[in-house]
DNA sequence: TGTCCGCGGGTGT
DNA sequence: ACACCCGCGGACA
């Protein structure tokens, strides 16, 4: 755990509590972490995204459903989400 | 749709 | 203290 700002722990807070399939917007972040007009900062602090593998940072995206960017390639956040709505959908039916 | 501007926090200088 | 970056959001045409 190095050396997060509150702020930041804010953020990675209120992403990993998205539920597996579902999506949150950047500005639904901002408002978790109390500052909800600091969604640019809330960006920043996912882009830096400290733990990828811990934080589902693929599953916030722009208020408008448009993928804003990832940091390991927006097609990868565009797969990883329609791999997570295909996966729910099988346990769904299953 | 496309453009523009305001926004908060982090980081470098 | 200042400037610049950023995975945005909302307003407006």
């Amino acid at each position: 755990m190095p050396h997060l700002t509150a702020f930041e722990g804010q953020v990675l807070k209120a992403a990993s509590v998205i539920p597996f399939g579902e999506t949150r917007s950047y500005a639904w972040v901002a408002a978790k972490t109390g500052r909800p007009k600091a969604v640019r900062a809330v960006g920043q602090a996912l882009n830096k995204n400290p733990f990828p593998l811990l934080i589902p940072c693929h599953r916030v995206i722009a208020k408008d459903g448009t993928i804003g960017g990832f940091a390991f390639g927006v097609s990868l956040k565009k797969k990883l989400l329609v791999l997570e709505k295909e996966i729910l959908k099988q346990f769904c039916q299953k």
